[in-house]
DNA sequence: GTGAAAGCGCTAACAG
DNA sequence: CTGTTAGCGCTTTCAC
């Protein structure tokens, strides 16, 4: 009873070859139509579940594909997995979910796992300082990276976020009602989003004659609580009188400590997070945030992942979607 | 240069048989030190990746569990599948998840893929109306169910909620401060958690003589849209003047229908919402709401996740966890 | 200390 | 239309 039901069994059962039996399962042509249906009425009836094992190791392909986030909390990643977990749904494919905490040895550690099931491909938002290791860990997996780039990876794909005009429209805004001491904090420039996010901010602040304050930047590896001690710092130094968070984790850290502490936004402070959950249209009348296409980026990428399952050739592509500034309450 | 790296291929490139590697990689004790340096540097040089196919079709087990949740966009899901993703982490267990979207068909899916792959156990939240073909797809699988009860699965283990005496609370302090016509939208009773929320909203009105109005109670499958509707519908009934949620997605979106109408909070509608996102805290002062254990809950289902891997016999048990109701502004 | 054979479940390639 | 063989990558069992 607790033994696997498999073709053999079947055929035993039936009395006939387990090629049969294969063939009947397969829609194959050559069976004849009572024996297709006696094997699949027989194969019903046991319960039987063929082996994706079996078929890997024929070399078959899993339809395993892989997704490293920092975390499932943030709501970007939580929408983000939703919705690609939606679309594998569809597609047939089996998603494994590894959370990397944005720790080198958990991503390292995930994609070696990934490879041992044959993944075929990975969606992955890179941790920030990638050791040059990376790369080897990565195999023979289709790679795509997410919200962030890391040039190191070879051969991988990227779904990006355009968001130097939003951050632009950002400073924009708060310069024209009267902001001048604005601070930033945002991840370090180690990282191309980083990078990227910071040197928008500084141009929109220089072409409005508010050259870059040391005093007013924040910058470390973007997480919850260096978005809540940045601001914390922040206000010790009480001279901002505006903000922008160049990251998810970071604004949410960052609003966290102003809704503590009580701040109004935006007498107190203007605020202008990153990233958009439903519940900063609620909060203190709507927070003021860059607004990021998630569903889009996650519709894409699926595309992009059953494609890469599909082609042998690797077509590396960067697709680039704009974010845009929404301007709310706070800001 | 693309073939698959396996014990026979370093073995042919070192000359020796592929019974040696493969003790070598093993720290099987037979083999000389020499040889097992020679092959474990080689390995490495090839970036060698054991097949978890191979070693699954031998029977050795693959490190496979599921988890079926109706989405990942709920806090409540979301914290619980990056709490339970991280112990996965740890435990060096692969996390296939599925959606399911409240959907039995996806369901069923669902559970066939993971037989497929030969996973050893899963963590699901039972679709509100199953049918009877339930029990059938699950198999051979170890099932724990969350939240949810589905008694017509047999030996499953289920991880609940204790909300009565939290329920019982609500009630009570709206009683308290005045109300009478409080008003609940909760699960169907098809469900064992929608009967348990709503006896327990039911026994406390009573205790509090203030019978059960049919006019005031909105009982359907649990969702956001479901949720929204209730409270429109309510509203348009003029008559509450407090409401009791008897669910994660319908506490969302009565919320949201409260928030969009410019209700007042508790002037226009003293508000208890269901499970404590974080956001919670923040919106309109505070939600009032009965808070769940989610940490709790998902450690746990890891450490009963990785025990029925372990064990043989199967030994179903049944948990649960007190839920609170929590005091804020909006009640 | 090392190797050869067998078999896990499945299907492509040949026989009949 | 149906059956036999072989082999995917790995480990257990039995030689040497």
């Amino acid at each position: 009873m607790s033994d696997r039901v498999t073709i053999k069994s079947i055929a035993q059962d039936l009395g006939i070859s387990h090629m049969t039996v294969s063939r009947a399962l397969t829609s194959h042509p050559n069976v004849s139509a009572e024996t297709r249906k006696a094997v699949l009425t027989r194969a019903e009836e046991l319960g039987y579940v063929k082996s994706a094992a079996a078929k890997a190791m024929r070399g078959d392909g899993t339809r395993i594909v892989g997704l490293l986030l920092p975390n499932l909390v943030n709501e970007f990643y939580a929408r983000f997995a939703d919705t690609l977990a939606a679309a594998c749904e569809d597609k047939a494919l089996h998603l494994i979910i590894h959370l990397t905490n944005d720790e080198p040895s958990k991503e390292s550690r995930a994609l070696l796992r990934l490879r041992e099931v044959q993944a075929g491909a990975v969606i992955m938002v890179p941790v920030p300082d990638a050791a040059e290791a990376a790369s080897r860990d990565i195999g023979n997996l289709r790679v795509v990276q997410l919200i962030r780039e890391r040039p190191a990876d070879r051969g991988a794909s990227a779904l990006l976020v355009g968001d130097g005009p939003a951050i632009s429209d950002a400073v924009d805004h708060l310069v024209s009602v009267g902001h001048s001491l604005i601070a930033y904090i945002g991840a370090d420039p180690a990282m191309s989003s980083g990078r990227h996010r910071l040197a928008a901010f500084s141009d929109a602040m220089k072409r409005n004659d508010r050259p870059l304050e040391p005093d007013l930047t924040r910058m470390a590896p973007p997480s919850f609580d260096m978005g809540y001690q940045s601001l914390q710092s922040l206000m010790e130094g009480g001279r901002a009188t505006a903000l922008v968070c160049g990251g998810f984790e970071i604004s949410n850290g960052a609003l966290e400590a102003c809704l503590q502490n009580g701040l109004k936004m935006p007498q107190d402070i203007a605020f202008v997070g990153y990233g958009d959950p439903a519940h900063y249209a609620w909060i203190n009348q709507g927070i003021s945030t860059i607004s990021l296409p998630v569903d889009r980026l996650a519709r894409q990428a699926a595309d992009v992942l059953e494609a890469s399952m599909a082609d042998v050739g690797h077509s590396a592509s960067t697709i680039t979607f704009p974010a845009a500034f929404v301007r709310r309450h706070s800001a």
